[in-house]
DNA sequence: CTGAAAGCGCTTACAG
DNA sequence: CTGAAAGCGCTTACAG
């Protein structure tokens, strides 16, 4: 391998001014410049990189932990991920929940030993929150909340449950049900109480503290549509990495609950709840309207077109690599973090392009719900499978 | 940050005991095993792994090139190859074309400077053959061939082809509509040139040899149906990026082929496909019967369980995996590498998990076109949009 | 503006 | 079995 000693050899320079030339910096006359660049050139050399990194100190490196990246969601959020990411200047390793024997643990361990920059934490964890503001080193929260001084990043989901409401009670939806993970999943982890919160009215009781926030979109839906009198049921499926697990679901909602009207779900869940509607000679959107969650290209190359709320990846993607990056310049200790949300109280000062979660956080059936530190709007994009 | 030295310092020994300690290598007594142990413990320490990569100037990195990583085709090809490869002990940048500005010319870049120790390319490349081969690092091609001495591993495509036209053939298809990309990426490119193929005998020049050897499906059905004599149109879509155009090209098959009543495609176009036959009332697989190629999880979840040729993803992954760290670990020089094939000519050798390909390879229609190294055996999955 | 020297944190022959 | 020393390829104060 040629280096930067065999470039400085051959064009009768020392070390020093082949690297200020390769780098750029500082002052070096045009002849000298002229030499080292015609080495470098008749030598063929290129720069190591690794050389560099290791004297800096940095990997250049952002691990996105995500469940899978099989998921169109998924999949699309780590596209537009490595995409902003790739623009400012780094790049992306997949860090797939599935591969990892350990879970993220192995993850976080490859953060400890630099090699990677930095991590974005976009899948479900196990830790309690104390657990990952003990590490001490760069990480950012993708549409979950992980604890003191992490920031969290997600689409506002109070905003997309409202719409959601607004379409099914302005048609005159009468049963409708929701699809979603397991519902424990939202609730307290160990390590992490607040005030208690009182029953939801549903039957569920409402976590005083969530690392999921998404489940401020179920509890607006819910609110909403106990308010306008309209019944609903939720439907768990399981994690996201078994695809077809959202099949057998579809099966079982339309076999058990043959009177429902209107469907929420996730892209997918969606998919094949319209392909099992299909197959049974159900009319969508006459008989039954279905709406998705997530927006992803799924939603567009299904059986039928189908209305979604679209999250808004490239926003979300942008404000989430600037912030990981500013987690990264800054350094190990907590000055770029945001301060942490007080219990009960809504933080009003992370809004980037945020919107009004935060100011309707304060509703009771949100209590004890914690809202992300910034959050992105949403839309829902009218498709085929929801009436006018 | 704490470093060996310090731990060494702590524990009373030796910079190289700790290190010994640490990697487990030679022989340590108890005793000072004991106490660098402790002495890590304390001071919570964690090897940098930057500077062990840099030493034995290796990334632990493969960066797999994909087109987008949200076409399901290569969100599930990517999410193989990143089990495989982790299983190897391997960890998988994500390189997509669509966020390089320079297409792959800024990865094999990265390759040079050491930020990765190989590649696998598994998207369209602009670069004549020869470009490839003169890189002399680790590279592996997946379903396309880029030159001497670069190995090529894909599905058998010629298998793909002929279970298609079995199908089609047995189920008394009358006109077939194939989809796919454009059709003059098969062909030659500058630099790479062997002796000429003839007419095709459909009014497509066919090429004396071919980067992208998913043609030999094309060609294969082609031939096929000819023989059969069931008519058959091609028809081009656009690069995979934009999931938008398969939108717009079923659209434009219904509109302008009223008399089809066999589509062949991959699984984004059939999926798409589906949802204008739904709409416009057409019958499947009575009137229209629909095979995707690729099998993704979209066959699944599209308008019906879509009939697909499956891919092994699996074995796919597992065989390219082996094959790039063969190249890392053999080194820079060809040795490791198989033996280039000569023009016209089929190796007999690249033979892993390969099925009958390469000798069915002399068939005069695929004349010209280059078979892979190395081949996977596809099936037929059958599902909702085919005839028994 | 250019060069000699020290150092990034680890590994590995090589003496003891 | 343990320690002192050199070195991986580059960068960066620091003298000239």
């Amino acid at each position: 391998m040629v280096g930067m000693r065999d470039v400085a050899k051959a064009a009768g320079v020392s070390l020093s001014t082949v690297s200020l030339v390769v780098n750029g910096t500082g002052y070096v006359s045009d002849d000298m410049r002229e030499r080292v660049e015609s080495a470098m050139r008749q030598l063929d050399y290129v720069p190591n990189e690794l050389a560099r990194n290791f004297y800096h100190d940095r990997t250049g490196l952002i691990g996105v932990i995500v469940p899978t990246i099989i998921h169109p969601f998924f999949s699309m959020l780590t596209a537009a991920l490595q995409h902003a990411l790739a623009v400012r200047g780094y790049r992306t390793l997949v860090c797939s929940q599935a591969d990892s024997e350990t879970g993220e643990a192995e993850y976080i361990d490859m953060l400890q030993r630099h090699m990677m920059d930095g991590i974005i934490m976009a899948a479900h964890t196990s830790h309690a929150p104390g657990y990952w503001t003990s590490i001490g080193r760069p990480i950012v929260a993708f549409d979950r909340y992980l604890g003191e001084g992490i920031s969290s990043i997600g689409s506002d989901h109070v905003q997309g449950g409202q719409l959601i409401a607004e379409q099914l009670i302005r048609t005159g939806a009468r049963h409708v049900v929701c699809v979603g993970g397991p519902r424990r999943q939202f609730h307290d982890l160990p390590g992490d109480s607040y005030s208690a919160g009182s029953d939801s009215g549903n039957g569920y009781q409402k976590a005083s503290s969530t690392t999921f926030p998404t489940i401020r979109y179920y509890l607006t839906l819910e609110y909403e549509l106990n308010k306008a009198q309209i019944r609903h049921d939720y439907v768990e499926v399981g994690e996201v990495y078994d695809l077809q697990r959202y099949q057998r679901m579809a099966h079982e909602i339309f076999e058990h609950r043959g009177d429902i009207d209107a469907i929420v779900g996730s892209d997918v869940s969606a998919a094949y709840c319209i392909q099992e509607a299909l197959r049974l000679g159900i009319h969508v959107p006459g008989q039954l309207q279905i709406i998705a969650y997530d927006d992803s290209y799924l939603a567009e190359a299904a059986g039928m077109r189908i209305t979604a709320i679209r999250q808004d990846f490239t926003t979300l993607a942008q404000l989430t690599s600037e912030r990981i990056i500013r987690e990264i310049r800054g350094g190990d200790d907590d000055v770029t973090r945001t301060a942490p949300a007080e219990a009960g109280k809504e933080p009003s000062d992370g809004s980037f392009g945020a919107s009004a979660d935060a100011s309707r956080g304060a509703a009771a059936h949100l209590a004890g719900t914690r809202p992300l530190d910034t959050v992105v709007p949403v839309r829902l994009r009218v498709g085929e499978t929801t009436r006018t």
